[in-house]
RNA sequence: GGGCGCAUAGCUCAGUUGGUUAGAGCGCGUGCUUCACACGCACGAGGUCGGGGGUUCGAGCCCCUCUGCGCCCACCA
C-alpha cells in the first residue's frame, strides 16, 4: 500500500473498514479492564451539520482513542437527540405545516421521519471522520428505551417529592405556545418607548408612572412606590384610576421599587415582568389577564382585543395621547427576555405546569459541581455562577407534541394524580388508561396529561440511559458515575446543570468524574459564526472530501480545550502535510527495514540512544497532557518529535549507516534499523489519537505483523522505559546537531547545493561539545557528505558554542 | 451593574510551579529537483509579551490599576 502516493480517500476507507471488521472500538461488556465511559453529547437533530460539531466531537474522540490504547475498556456510545422543539420546528419548516394544525399522531410521524433522516446524515459524517464510537451502543432520545428511562426518571422524582404541579405565572413563548424554562431565555437589546402616564387619584390629584408596556394598562392591578421615597409619601394607601380603562387600583409601598428609575412610581400588571409576578403573589393582588396564550390581547384589553402586544402598544399610546394622559415619551434601549428558539419576547401566563425542585438544592448542587473535575477548571465557575443565579424551579412541561409524554393521568372525580407503574413504561397516557380505580375516590374516569416533557428532561438522563438504569441485565451498560462528560460551554447551564440535578436526585452522586468543556468555532476575523452573516466555513463533508479525515481532525485538535478557535484553512493544509510526511517517512523506513529482524539488535550507537531519549521525554509529556485533556499541546509535542527529531535529524543522521553495505559496518547498520523501528513504531502510536487513518495504514504495512497487534487502535500506548532516558546520549545528540547546523549554515552562505560534497571542514567547539565529537563523528560526516571533519576544542568559547573556521568543497565533478 | 475569559512575531496560537539570548505553524526573504517527501529540505529576517504601577536579586508568568475584545448572568421602571 505504501508504494502508492498518499491518498486520504483510500487510506480513510481502508482504515475504517478494518476497524469495523475487527471490532476495534467495541466495548467489552464482559471485560475486566478498567472502564472509561464517555457521556457523548447527543446532537440535536436540527438539520445543520456544521464545523462546530466536528470541532468538539473530535476533541473528545481523541481522548477515547488515547484511553483505549492505554488499555481501558472504553464505553463510547453515540446518541441522537430527536426530542423536542428543534425537531418540531425543522419538521414544520421542511413540510410547510404547523404542528398544532395537524392531528398529533400524524405530526409525530413526520417528526420521526425527519429525525431518522438527519440521524443518518450525522452518523455518516462521524464515521467518515473516524469517530471511534461503539455504534452498537447508539441510542436516540425518542427510542423506546430512552422513553422508558426518561419516564422512570420522572417517576423517581415524583416518588421523592421532587416534582410538583403548580398553577402560577410561568415563562411563556407565544409563538410556540408553550411554557419554557429559565435556561432557555436569551436577553436581547431592543429599542422601545418609555412613556410617562398620568393616573388620576380617586380622591383628587394625580400621579405619574413610567412604563415601557402601556398595552398592559388593562392588566394594571396596583401602583407601587418606595416606602422611603419622600416625594411620594402621601400616595400609599390611596387609590388611582387606570386611564382609558377606568378601574381603580390601590397605591402600595414596596422595597423593590427603585426611586431612581422613571418617575419612582410604577404600575404592576399581571403580568409584565418577573417583579409583577412577585408583587402579585406577595401582595395578594387580583388577576387581570390582558395577553392570551397566542400573544394577542384578550377581551379585557377592550378596543385592542385581538391585536398583538406590540400593535396594541401603539394603539394604546394613541388613545392615551388623545385623552391627555400621555405626558412624555422617549426612546430607550433596554434588554428584554426572549425565548432562544423563536426570538420572541417572553410573556408570563398563569398556567398549570410541572416543576422540578431545584431552588431548595442550590447548596448541594454547588457542592456536587465542585466534586466534578472541570477542564479547563474555570468552567466550574460558570456552573456555580448559574446555580447561584437561579430564580425559578425547573419547568419541565411543554404544551407541544413531539417529546416524551408524562406518564400521568388525573382522576376526573377528585383530580388525584396517577403516575404509571414502572412495568407499564413507556406509556403514552393519551392512548391507555391506568390499571385500577382511583385510590383516593374510587373513580375510574381518567384524563391523560397531554403535555410532553422538556427535551432536557430526557437528555439530562444520558448517564442513566447509558447505564440502562432500572433495565433488565444482559445488555452492555456503562457504570455510574461515568468517567467523562464532553460538551461545549454554551450548554453548561442546561445540559451539564440538569444532568447534575437528576443525578443528585436519583443517586445522590455526581453523574461523571470529569467534564471537558470545549469552546466555539469562530469565522475568520474572530467573528461569531452565524447563518445570517453567511460566514460559516464549508460543510464538514466537503472538508473531508477535499482534505481527508485526518486533516480535518488535525485542525480541530490544534485548539486549546475551552478556548474559542478561529477556523483556518491553512491548518487543514498543515494536517494534510503531516499525513504526507508520515507516509513518506514510512516508505523510507520500509525500504531500509526489509531485512530487519525485530528484537535481534539494540539501537546501541550514541545517536540511536539519543533518539530513544527523545522518545522517552515526549512519551511522558504527551501522556500527561492527554490525561489532562490537553490534546493541543500533546499533538504539538508529538508533531515536533516526528517532524524535527525523527525526520529532520535522526533519519538524516542514520542514512549513512543504513546505506553502508560494508560487512564491518553491519552491526552499526542493524543498530540504526533497530533505532528506526523503535522510533517510528512509537511515534505512529503517539500520533494515532490525532490522525488515526494514516497511522493505521502505516501500522498495517510495517508494524502489525512484527508487533503482533492487528490495529494501531488497540496497540499499547507507548510508555518509553526509564532506561531510554540517557543524559550522555542527549549531550552527544546536541553536539551532532550543532555540527550539522554549522556546516549547513556555511553551505547556505556559500550558496552551495547540499548535494555538493565537502572535502573537509575545520571547526572549533566549546568544552561542553568537545568530549562528544568522536562519538558522533561518523554519522555526522555521512549526513553532511564531508570527507574529513577536523574539530578542536577551544576553551575560550562558551561551553556549547561552536565556530566553523574553514571548509572546502570538492571540485565539481568530472566534466 | 455582577461573574468568567482573552490581549505574546503580519496571521492563528503555545509558553508547565517566576530564572540564562521568548517558541511553533502559516506567511515573508535567500538558496536547493539532495537517491522518503517541492504537501519537501537548508539557512534567515521578524516581538520594548495591551498601557501604567508594585512585589522580587530576577516577571510574558505573581499583586494592583487602566484600556480594548469575547462569553454568561442581571437589568423589561
Amino acid at each position: 500500500m505504501l508504494e502508492n502516493p498518499y491518498d486520504p480517500k483510500t487510506i480513510d476507507a481502508a482504515a475504517q473498514e478494518l476497524w469495523e471488521r475487527l471490532g476495534v472500538h467495541r466495548f467489552d461488556a464482559a471485560g475486566s479492564a478498567e472502564v472509561f465511559a464517555i457521556d457523548t453529547p447527543p446532537p440535536t437533530v436540527s438539520g445543520s451539520l456544521h464545523i462546530g460539531h466536528v470541532f468538539s466531537y473530535t476533541q473528545a474522540e481523541c481522548i477515547a482513542r488515547f484511553q483505549r490504547m492505554r488499555g481501558k475498556n472504553v464505553f463510547y456510545p453515540f446518541g441522537f437527540d430527536g426530542n423536542g422543539l428543534p425537531t418540531e420546528r425543522l419538521t414544520e419548516k421542511e413540510h410547510g405545516v404547523l404542528g398544532r394544525s395537524l392531528p398529533r399522531p400524524e405530526f409525530v410521524a413526520l417528526c420521526l421521519a425527519t429525525t431518522r433522516k438527519y440521524e443518518a446524515q450525522f452518523e455518516a459524517l462521524w464515521r467518515r471522520l473516524g469517530v471511534s464510537a461503539d455504534w452498537s451502543l447508539t441510542y436516540s432520545t425518542i427510542d423506546e428505551r430512552c422513553l422508558r428511562i426518561s419516564q422512570r426518571g420522572f417517576r423517581d422524582l415524583f416518588e421523592k417529592g421532587e416534582v410538583y404541579l403548580k398553577t402560577s405565572p410561568t415563562l411563556w413563548d407565544t409563538e410556540t405556545q408553550t411554557a419554557v424554562a429559565q435556561a432557555e431565555l436569551e436577553g436581547k437589546e431592543k429599542r422601545t418607548l418609555f412613556s410617562d402616564l398620568r393616573f388620576d387619584l380617586v380622591d383628587g390629584g394625580s400621579l405619574t408612572i413610567a412604563t415601557t408596556r402601556p398595552e398592559l394598562l388593562a392588566a394594571c392591578v396596583a401602583v407601587f412606590v418606595h416606602p422611603g421615597d419622600e416625594r411620594h409619601k402621601a400616595l400609599a394607601g390611596r387609590h388611582a384610576r387606570v386611564p382609558l380603562f377606568g378601574h381603580e387600583v390601590p397605591v402600595k409601598n414596596d422595597e423593590k421599587v427603585d426611586p431612581a428609575k422613571g418617575t419612582g412610581v410604577v404600575m404592576c400588571c399581571t403580568f409584565g415582568d418577573k417583579t409583577d409576578v412577585e408583587w402579585y403573589q406577595k401582595h395578594g393582588l387580583p388577576l387581570r389577564q390582558a395577553i392570551a396564550a397566542d400573544g394577542k390581547m384578550t377581551e379585557a384589553a377592550g378596543p385592542e382585543a385581538g391585536l398583538y402586544a406590540n400593535q396594541a402598544r401603539k394603539a394604546v399610546l394613541e388613545r392615551l395621547k388623545a385623552a391627555g394622559h400621555l405626558l412624555a415619551s422617549r426612546e430607550i434601549d433596554h434588554v428584554v427576555q426572549t425565548y432562544e428558539r423563536t426570538g420572541r419576547e417572553i410573556e408570563f401566563l398563569p398556567t398549570r405546569q410541572w416543576f422540578v425542585r431545584v431552588l431548595d438544592k442550590k447548596v448541594d448542587l454547588i457542592r456536587l459541581g465542585e466534586e466534578v473535575r472541570w477542564f479547563p477548571a474555570h468552567m466550574g465557575k460558570r456552573y456555580k455562577n448559574w446555580v447561584e443565579g437561579l430564580e425559578w424551579d425547573w419547568c419541565i412541561s411543554r404544551q407541544r407534541f413531539f417529546g416524551v409524554p408524562f406518564p400521568v393521568w388525573y382522576c376526573e372525580g377528585c383530580e388525584a394524580v396517577r403516575v404509571a407503574e414502572d412495568q407499564e413504561l413507556p406509556v403514552d397516557p393519551t392512548t391507555r388508561s391506568p390499571a385500577g380505580p382511583c385510590t383516593a375516590c374510587g373513580g375510574t374516569r381518567w384524563r391523560p396529561e397531554r403535555d410532553v416533557m422538556d427535551t432536557w428532561a430526557t437528555s439530562s438522563e444520558t448517564p442513566q440511559i447509558n447505564a440502562r438504569w432500572g433495565e433488565p441485565a444482559g445488555l452492555p451498560r456503562s457504570p455510574l458515575p461515568m468517567s467523562l462528560r464532553p460538551q461545549a460551554h454554551d450548554i453548561i447551564r442546561t445540559w451539564a446543570f440538569y444532568t447534575i440535578v437528576k443525578s443528585w436526585i436519583h443517586h445522590r452522586a455526581v453523574p461523571w468524574r470529569d467534564a471537558m468543556v470545549s469552546g466555539h468555532v469562530q469565522a475568520p476575523g474572530k467573528q461569531k459564526i452565524s447563518k445570517s452573516k453567511g460566514n460559516a466555513p464549508s460543510d464538514p463533508n466537503d472538508l473531508v472530501n477535499e482534505h481527508g479525515a485526518d486533516a480535518v481532525r488535525y485542525w480541530a485538535l490544534s485548539a486549546t480545550l475551552g478556548n474559542d478557535y478561529v477556523y483556518s484553512a491553512e491548518d487543514l493544509s498543515r494536517g494534510r502535510a503531516l499525513g504526507v510526511k508520515l507516509w513518506n517517512a514510512a516508505r523510507l523506513a520500509q525500504q531500509h527495514l526489509k531485512d530487519f529482524v525485530p528484537g535481534r539488535d539494540e539501537p546501541a550507537e550514541p545517536l540511536d540512544r539519543f533518539m530513544r531519549a527523545r522518545l522517552h521525554a515526549t512519551c511522558r509529556a504527551v501522556t500527561d497532557d492527554l490525561e489532562a485533556y490537553e490534546f493541543g499541546t500533546a499533538k504539538g509535542k508529538v508533531e515536533q518529535l516526528f517532524w524535527n527529531d525523527l525526520c529532520d535529524n535522526y533519519l538524516e543522521l542514520i542514512k549513512g549507516r543504513l546505506h553502508d553495505a560494508r560487512p564491518e559496518r553491519a552491526q552499526a547498520r542493524r543498530a540504526a534499523q533497530a533505532g528506526l523501528f523503535d522510533a517510528l513504531s512509537t511515534i505512529v502510536r503517539l500520533l494515532a489519537p490525532f490522525v488515526p487513518h494514516v497511522c493505521e495504514a502505516v501500522w498495517q504495512d510495517l508494524f502489525a505483523a512484527p508487533l503482533a497487534t492487528p490495529s494501531v487502535g488497540r496497540a499499547p500506548w507507548p510508555v518509553a522505559p526509564e532506561g531510554w532516558a540517557d543524559p550522555l546520549a542527549e549531550s552527544q545528540g546536541a553536539t551532532a546537531l550543532a555540527l550539522l547546523t554549522a556546516v549547513r549554515r556555511w553551505r547556505s552562505e556559500q550558496k552551495l547545493s547540499p548535494g555538493v560534497p565537502l572535502a573537509e571542514a575545520t571547526l572549533e567547539v566549546g568544552s561542553a561539545l568537545a568530549p562528544h565529537v568522536a562519538a558522533v563523528e561518523a554519522d555526522v560526516k555521512a549526513a553532511l557528505r564531508v570527507g574529513a571533519l577536523a574539530v578542536r576544542a577551544d576553551p575560550t568559547l562558551a561551553p556549547d558554542a561552536l565556530r566553523l573556521l574553514s571548509a572546502r568543497a570538492l571540485p565539481s565533478g568530472p566534466a
